[in-house]
DNA sequence: ACAGTATTGGAGACCGCTCTCCAATAAATT
DNA sequence: AATTTATTGGAGAGCGGTCTCCAATACTGT
């Protein structure tokens, strides 16, 4: 019914992320992202109504990767101590599979442009984060945290302290130590004990 | 012997770091600069030599501040547990009294694009992460952390896990909560236990 | 074979940013 | 008062990125 595309937003997408992970947010230009995979940016505009939608885009479609695997870890897992470190070491791996992924994560939406999306785009952003902190919520509750700062607790070690031992490598480009996964989850156990 | 300047550079700097707050290091830009102060595009090109200097200068006047007191503060306490905690807290309180700066070294020297700075720039930058690493290996040896996987949980200790604490907050723009503090305290405190 | 349609391919207007250049200006020195 | 010098003030060229627009294209269903 229609002459078949030659670049779909998958490949479009991909160049996107290596152009994030490389140089930034900044990098992220329509004609960077054309360029990259040899198409006009005509094509790029045929996928995508404008930048803000395609860093909205590539953004949403990373996080969502990550996010999906995630939950599966922690939901997977009744005992809320082995969960918690399940999902320390889960962070670590996926980051080690994926670098160039992970090296976007470290950035935020804010980088991407949030401010410049569309309403659908920031609803699923925002689907997204409150899976997230319900889960973790409820992991903090399992873990007989009650007052507020026991619950930030809970989150530094579930999200946060396991990005911060990927981070100085993402950023830097070389591999992450062999040791960074149990480095992780010895320090969330650390954190909960 | 001269005109008096009606600009001069921390003004200008000053004026960077609103700006790389606000919007990232891409808002950094020689025209927002300019027109930030009321200067002319000319004024801010005496002072550096092109936009590449002017983004080394701010990330390098804010980091240097930053590690001024966190070395002081670090080297002031000879018990290594204690100087870790006292370290840690710092950090949250450095962020709190100055969020905008604090909101700057969330990112990375590369996002203020280090890889077109100046010889001298970049020797600044590593003589400054020098000094901090040696102090950081200092406190390491005299925790008792022989390999390297025991020297990297210092370092997220001293480091990463403080900065993570304040991240969220930063990148939201909303006030540190009253024990964020005593959150990161502890949680170094946990992990060095 | 034919018609319909999604997609390609690229030209070009528009805009903001970087950087250069130079005359005008205002203090300090003699 | 004359001279020197750092700085201001702004105009404008050049560049790269965004976005629009439209003809050409290649496939699908009938």
């Amino acid at each position: 019914m229609a002459r078949p595309p030659r670049f779909d937003t998958d490949q479009l997408l991909d160049a996107a992320v290596a152009l994030a992970a490389a140089g930034g947010p900044a990098a992220v230009t329509m004609s960077a992202v054309a360029q990259a995979v040899g198409a006009p940016s005509g094509s790029v505009y045929h996928r995508f109504a404008g930048r803000p939608a395609l860093l909205a885009e590539v953004w949403l479609r990373t996080v969502e990767r990550f996010q999906r695997g995630y939950l599966a870890v922690l939901d997977g897992e009744p005992d809320p101590h082995r969960a918690a470190r399940a999902g320390s070491r889960y962070v670590v791996a996926w980051s080690r599979e994926n670098p160039r992924e992970a090296a976007l994560l470290l950035y935020g939406a804010a980088d991407f442009g949030r401010a410049d999306w569309s309403g659908e785009h920031t609803a699923r952003a925002d689907s997204g984060n409150g899976r997230v902190f319900a889960t973790v919520s409820g992991l903090a509750l399992a873990l007989g945290a009650t007052d507020e700062q026991a619950r930030d607790r809970v989150t530094v070690a579930l999200v946060d302290l396991p990005l911060s031992v990927v981070r100085r490598h993402l950023r830097a480009g070389t591999v992450l130590p062999p040791h960074a996964e149990s480095l992780a989850e010895e320090c969330t156990a650390a954190l909960l004990a």
